[in-house]
RNA sequence: GUGAGCGUAGCUCAAUAGGUAGAGCUCCUGACUGUGGCUCAGGUGGUUGAGGGUUCAAGUCCCUUCGCUCACCCCA
């Protein structure tokens, strides 16, 4: 422990395992990203909510669910100095659904939509598109059961991922019923797999106790053959859950989303009902999944709340700007900087105010305001790809001008002072 | 948690049978007292991820550990 201490304090501290730094340009790429996210939700009447990163343990148990992975070892749980058991959280709408309760937000007109977009914590093996620190962009609208608000939240997905660039993407689909038709076809499902479990790989004999449904997408082709002839988690739905699905269809198809029943498809959280989805991307490896949604009509009533529906999507933001198209990214680009040169004995205060004024009119100026040389200032103007280089020295204080060197045609002209911001106008 | 591969300068990589660490790019400076991109010269930068072992000698071999990558698992 000391020895470990000590190590620490002599070597380079670095980014704690599964987190990352992200530096400029990503950063430019996500904030466009997320900026598109608010102007496409906003459209749909969605608001913006921000919750705590950190949570009661409890929470996340309840709605999540104790046998899942995400709550029985995953989670960054531990002990605050009142002995609060907390959590990093490890997904959001079980914090969205207790911000609702807990602010009555029932009492305001139904239904509400709010999205987030932020950091989510997971212990996990980091590979590819997985990390422990990662970020999701999700949507929530509680107060609406009907078939229609999965059909226009799917929309709404598939409008934003079109904004950016993305084209060929379908949507899987898929129902997994209320709580007790789901209950019936897990015993179907054990019942059909258990003459068969000394068959099953390790992994889904230790799921045919704990989560069977999870057999059901286990990439094991042992499994997969076994898996030909069993039950089907559609013929469990009760008749109003099969005409909720069948309606959502039928409105996906009007609106001309295109989309793949995946009758396998289940999610590893325990408060899904009926609709559930996913959008997966062929150029991610492993991690396929860059969305996950679904339906969830008794969560709220289990965290306290009334008994009033919900249903949301998150949205792996990593996973999303990793299979970004190109095009997208390309017109990130920033405007290329004003570059400010004030060369010479105390002229870095004229530099200053040259460089406030335009900003002033929005410009981005970048400011070199202590240069002793005019090349070596040029030089650093080029690298950092500015379009303008405004010098100003010992002549240009004498005649009360400013020399505007355009970067790019390698022509320059000398502007009078007090024109400058009118003269960079009519260049921009 | 399991398995495999990989860790040499900020980046991409060298280093013959173990012989005491080098190149390109980048960065800084100068040639060029106030005019960029090119060229040339010089310079900064590494306890070879860390710790231990074998050896006269370890970047190289052995062990441990940390990290990265990919897959399982899990999911966004």
């Amino acid at each position: 422990m000391v020895a470990q201490v000590l190590k620490s304090m002599q070597g380079k501290v670095q980014a704690v395992k599964g987190t990352r730094d992200l530096l400029p340009p990503d950063t430019a790429v996500w904030a466009a990203v997320e900026s598109t996210a608010r102007r496409i939700f906003g459209s749909y009447g969605y608001e913006e909510i921000r919750t705590p990163i950190l949570e009661e343990t409890d929470l996340f148990v309840r709605s999540v669910g104790e046998s899942t992975d995400i709550v029985g070892k995953e989670m960054y749980s531990f002990s605050d100095r009142k002995g609060r058991n907390l959590s990093l959280r490890p997904e959001s709408t079980a914090s969205v659904v207790r911000a609702f309760v807990q602010h009555g937000l029932q009492n305001a007109p139904l239904p509400r939509k709010l999205f987030y977009i932020g950091p989510q914590f997971r212990y996990e093996r980091p590979q590819k598109g997985r990390y422990r620190q990662f970020h999701q962009i999700g949507a929530e609208l509680l107060g609406d059961p009907g078939p229609e608000t999965d059909a226009e939240l799917i929309l709404m997905l598939v409008r934003f991922l079109t904004e950016l660039g993305f084209e060929e993407l379908v949507v899987e689909l898929n129902s997994v019923g209320e709580s007790e038709s789901r209950a019936a076809y897990r015993e179907g499902l054990q019942e059909f797999l258990e003459p068969h479990r000394s068959s099953l790989s390790s992994d889904s004999q230790r799921r045919l106790d704990e989560n069977p449904l999870r057999i059901l997408d286990s990439k094991s082709p042992v499994d997969r053959e076994l898996l030909e002839g069993a039950p089907v988690l559609l013929d469990y739905l009760t008749d109003t859950s099969r005409e909720h699905f069948d309606r959502v269809q039928s409105l996906l198809s009007q609106e001309h989303v295109s989309y793949r029943i995946e009758p396998r498809l289940v999610r590893g959280l325990d408060y899904y009902t009926r609709t559930v989805f996913e959008i997966v991307s062929e150029d991610l490896g492993a991690q396929n999944a860059i969305v996950g949604g679904g339906r969830y009509d008794g969560l709220v009533e289990k965290l306290g709340g009334p008994a009033i529906p919900g249903i949301g999507f998150a949205i792996g933001e990593d996973r999303l700007v990793e299979t970004l198209p190109a095009e997208f990214v390309d017109r990130v680009e920033p405007e290329a900087p004003v570059f400010v040169i004030g060369v010479g004995d105390a002229l870095g205060g004229e530099a200053l105010s040259v460089a406030e004024l335009l900003r002033g009119e929005e410009f981005i100026v970048i400011a070199e305001m202590s240069g002793r040389s005019m090349k070596a200032a040029l030089k650093r103007a080029d690298r950092m790809e500015a379009r303008w280089a405004l010098l100003i020295g010992d002549e240009e204080i004498a005649n009360g001008t400013v020399t505007v060197r355009d970067l790019e045609q390698g022509e320059q002209s000398s502007i009078s002072r007090s024109e400058i911001v009118e003269y960079m106008e009519s260049v921009r």
